[in-house]
DNA sequence: CAAGCAGTTTAGAACAATTCTAAAACTGCA
DNA sequence: TGCAGTTTTAGAATTGTTCTAAACTGCTTG
């Protein structure tokens, strides 16, 4: 097996200003090291200690929060107490299963919105969030 | 003063099956009896004690709870621990400024949103939240 | 209108998710 | 290799919300 630290990941993390430490190369691997998907901190800090890489919660919150502060991921609340994190940064939107807490991406390029009205004066627009809920 | 408790109001709540109890008038005057607006269960209890109308905190999560349950409310959630309750239940969307945390309605008569995706398989589409996130 | 019971309210404890703190351990550079 | 500044960590603290058990209230019935 592959023991070594993947060049990229190092580099990527570098050049968002963020140290290729242990920990935060461990979780990057979790993360961006396999198709897009969705996490929690709980569920990445419970990944990472199976992977025998164990990392301590507070720091999966912190990586977590660094990442998204440096454009590497995006969150996406979808319920009081329920954050997840999902590696896809790029344009899409999301299914979220009420009754049993699943959250899925589908791609924008079919969406289209419009008629929105021009933000409020002297803001400028993040970004639009478009989700489906759906129930069982 | 007018002490008479709105009929209107006691009505609405007994045919959602809720008792029109002292507390629960109180606050479906606070939240009815006025333009829409949003509140947090925190803003709500306040204003609750500073009408002179103190209702407990966790009675004010219960009572929004159950209106929303009702169908009274709509609850949005914009940011991990921070949910708000909506009077306006009819169909709209909003605008959420992330540098404040303020929340503003606006209507989706002039929105159109073409090319979703079909639900999933088993689900039923239960309703499409569209967030518009702007910053100062 | 008194009694009784289910439905409500309440204070405070409990809980869950997240952030903070202060100390120990690292990283990168000289 | 030494050192200054970062990062990590365990555990405490905070925040928002729900639970618990006891007191209370609104409604119905006799």
């Amino acid at each position: 097996m592959s023991g070594a630290t993947s060049p990229d990941l190092a580099a990527r993390l570098r050049s968002a200003g963020l140290r290729p430490t242990r920990q935060r190369v461990a979780l990057a691997r979790a993360l961006f090291e396999r198709e897009h998907h969705h996490v929690t901190a709980e569920s990445l800090h419970a990944e990472a200690k199976a992977a025998r890489n164990p990392v301590s919660l507070a720091t999966v919150y912190n990586t977590l929060n660094q990442f998204r502060d440096a454009g590497l991921l995006r969150e996406v609340v979808v319920a009081p107490g329920r954050s997840y994190f999902d590696t896809n940064t790029g344009h899409h939107h999301h299914f979220y299963v009420e009754t049993d807490g699943e959250l899925h991406d589908f791609p924008s390029d079919k969406v289209t919105i419009e008629g929105l009205p021009v933000p409020p004066k002297g803001t400028k627009l993040s970004r639009v969030d478009v989700i489906v809920r759906v129930r069982r």
